[in-house]
DNA sequence: ATGAAAGCGCTAACAC
DNA sequence: GTGTTAGCGCTTTCAT
């Protein structure tokens, strides 16, 4: 059996709440019994039951972070700067994937609301509506979404998204394709407005396909309808979907970048590794886990009296190999 | 404030304990009284607190899953097999990341010591002795690592190695290299000892590269090395390190698999995706993440009394497109 | 600076 | 079948 608060206090010959306070507050406690103390709770292999702390302080110093995909390569820098992040505070984060099943999210919400100070949510699956419920029971920040009342993290791929298609413009397309993600994706919808703008505003064809999984399948699955569509120049809503389909691309003979140029969005690390290397819209995945923690910690800390913050980070372009002039030389 | 046990007991009319007992075990209460106690509990949002629970019960319902590094593609599948598992058994599983410092991953399966029922060691970089310490603390299951009157999950790497220097051997090859991983790794002297062997069986030369670092840039950096070797066939520590390798090899103007072939070994999706695409040893991490959690909670179960299980998974060859026969045909 | 005592939300004997 | 009572290990007033 593990050492308790109590054994501690009898082998120093001083009573519990002193242990305690040695643990939690020891500029509380004389230098000397505090050294007694620690000696015979480092004797013992003492360590305090964050549990049981936790039931009388209502803190937990755990954090929880939901993502829909753990597979997912965009999500590993943001939960490993979020964890790293949160240990310098003190704070552990849990990691939950939610195989990208809104029902299995929110139950893990509701679980996870007990034993941690707050969450975050990362790219949720769920609706707006239902994490406005849930956020009654804990502390909630969302990541690459917005909702009312909400500290929220958003990457500005409206931006990036622009600077994508007068990367395509530049190049000299002309006739231009957006493949979109899940339908419920805040980011999918951003980037389709924003395409759509800026192309508009060129005078340009923007055809939008999808909606399509945010996957190599799904980018996979898209190619038949882009070769279709006619397109030279194409914004893919992620590098995994970028990458599926400059394969499916492949498969039907069309070269990229030589027939058609693809961007993604993310920068993650296969689409470095890729054959051609990936032009990307860059988003600022690092930073994202470690502001998302700070707003978390933020809104912790107020409890009711929270004031939502909204941290916008930048993206920018990331131009490689998957990019280049259109065959015919721009003009139709 | 969220409702309590108490809050139910009052607006039902009933005591704390036969709320208590609505919740863990239902069949004991009259029905009607049940329903009663249910109503009010549904009409005031109550759900029971799980660590509260936890401390009176001692078990949370909770398991930690630590893994070296999250960003590594390997995990994931593991890792969501393993959360997939736990929820159907009604338990929870937390994932943390250590950063690949073993310093990290001892200070957090003490502190997720106290939360969690049991935990989960993938791939530690703890030394075994340390692990055995702390299997004091806590049911300890370890995936890809043997210690012992511990249960292990271990794949059986040393089949796979044989079965990719039998895959050289065949197609030729009569030089091969071995380019390790870290040295703290089982995985890695597992390989070693049989590709060692199988080569020695063979009257063929296997030079040893290493130790690396278990990434990309760990293959990068030894593709110096391997040409120096003037190894054709080589075997690599794992997928990252292959692509890495293979990268390293064609910026120095070395051809895979044309000059040189390379084999890589856990089966990840970016090797899939790669070009070549790459011939590797395919790990079954899903089923290790299954097998993992019902070692895991046998342990559980079993307190003290556990009797320390081995679960050993096949390995397959996988044979893609990074493999070919060496440029001269296979003599010297 | 330290001790005493109450209690966090829940479960688990033990009565009735 | 339900109520009573004592804690689980810790923090936190309030005294001293």
């Amino acid at each position: 059996m593990a050492a308790t608060i109590r054994d501690v206090a009898n082998a120093s010959g001083v009573h519990v709440s002193t242990v305690s306070r040695t643990f939690s507050a020891p500029h509380l406690v004389n230098p000397a019994t505090r050294n007694r103390v620690l000696a015979a709770a480092e004797d013992l292999g003492y360590r305090p039951n964050r549990v049981a702390r936790a039931l009388t302080t209502g803190r937990t110093n755990n954090l929880g972070l939901i993502v829909a995909d753990i597979a997912n390569p965009f999500f590993p820098p943001l939960i490993k700067s979020a964890q790293a992040h949160a240990r310098e505070r003190d704070y552990h984060v849990f990691v939950a994937d939610t195989d990208e099943d809104h029902l299995v999210e929110e139950e893990l919400i509701q679980t996870l609301a007990k034993q941690v100070d707050g969450v975050l949510l990362c790219s949720p699956r769920l609706g707006n509506r239902a994490i406005e419920r849930l956020a009654a029971d804990i502390p909630l920040v969302v990541v690459n979404r917005r909702v009312k009342g909400m500290s929220a993290v958003l990457m500005d791929v409206a931006h990036g998204a622009r600077l994508a298609v007068e990367h395509l413009l530049a190049l000299g397309h002309r006739r231009l394709a957006l493949v979109t993600g899940p339908s419920g994706s805040w980011t999918s919808g951003e980037m389709r407005a924003a395409a759509a703008q800026r192309a508009k505003d060129a005078g340009i064809e923007l055809v939008i396909l999808g909606p399509n999984a945010p996957t190599e399948r799904g980018g996979l699955a898209a190619a038949a309808q882009v070769r279709r569509s006619g397109a030279t120049g194409v914004l893919a809503y992620n590098d995994m979907v970028a990458i599926g389909l400059i394969e499916g691309l492949s498969e039907r003979g069309v070269s990229v970048p030589g027939d058609i140029s693809v961007i993604g969005v993310d920068d993650i690390v296969p689409g470095r590794l890729n054959r051609p290397k990936l032009t990307t819209v860059a988003m600022p995945t690092s930073a994202a886990g470690r502001t998302a923690v700070d707003l978390l910690l933020q809104a912790v800390g107020a409890g009711e009296a929270a004031t939502p913050a909204l941290a916008t980070l930048e993206t920018s372009l990331v131009v490689r190999e998957s990019t280049a002039p259109p065959p015919s030389g721009g003009r139709t």
